[in-house]
DNA sequence: CGTGTTTGACCAGCGC
DNA sequence: GCGCTGGTCAAACACG
């Protein structure tokens, strides 16, 4: 099993969100997953994994990512297969919540749409990206909350193997965006 | 014409 | 076994 770095901020920026304004995430929501929030309009951030985990924050954000960058893969093959067999190895999945009017953050990389589903106890749908790029098996999903249809939940499952298309602003650029979108 | 979206069908897992 | 739900496929379509 091989982990890939993470390339999610930090030296490399690979985020550049468009309409970045992070929230809390309430995990019970989406699962069995790893959730990534930072508080609006703060510079604090936390980091949830599993139900009940908070990480403590570190200065300006940051450490939101380097957390996601230590667990990553830390979950694979985690849960019990129901069968004996090894069953699906599931990737791990990074949930952002975010403050927006659009449901598809600008991340840098190029994703095609090849899904959509009604999600029960939701009006809004669920839509499914893949990765473009050749080699790359990186999904997302994007799914706006029902009960408040500000937030959009980005849920990444599995890691890129290659760098952003698009080379953009650092990190602290993007938390400053983010001061300034939570300030509405 | 290449690329991305839409959308119905299909499949697998899970709970009852 | 059956029905529900989430996830994926793929053909048709739209657009630059």
């Amino acid at each position: 099993m091989e982990n890939y770095p993470l390339r999610f901020p930090s030296q490399q920026p690979s985020a550049s969100f468009s309409t970045p304004c992070l929230s809390l995430l309430p995990t019970d929501m989406i699962g069995d997953i790893q959730v990534f929030d930072t508080l609006q309009g703060g510079n604090s951030a936390g980091f949830l994994r599993s139900k009940d985990e908070v990480e403590v924050p570190t200065s300006q954000g940051y450490g939101a990512y380097q957390l996601m960058e230590s667990f990553a893969g830390s979950r694979e093959n985690e849960e019990k297969p129901s069968k004996k067999k090894e069953k699906k190895v599931k990737k791990p999945r990074y949930a952002f919540q975010t403050r927006s009017h659009v449901d598809v953050l600008d991340d840098g990389y190029r994703w095609r749409k090849y899904g959509q589903k009604a999600v029960k106890n939701n009006r809004f749908p669920r839509s499914y990206y893949k990765c473009t790029h050749q080699g790359c098996s990186v999904k997302k999903q994007v799914q706006r909350l029902s009960r408040d249809e500000g937030i959009v939940v980005t849920t990444y499952e599995g890691v890129h193997t290659h760098p952003t298309e698009k080379p953009h602003d650092n990190f602290q650029d993007i938390l400053n965006q983010m001061q300034i979108y939570s300030n509405f």
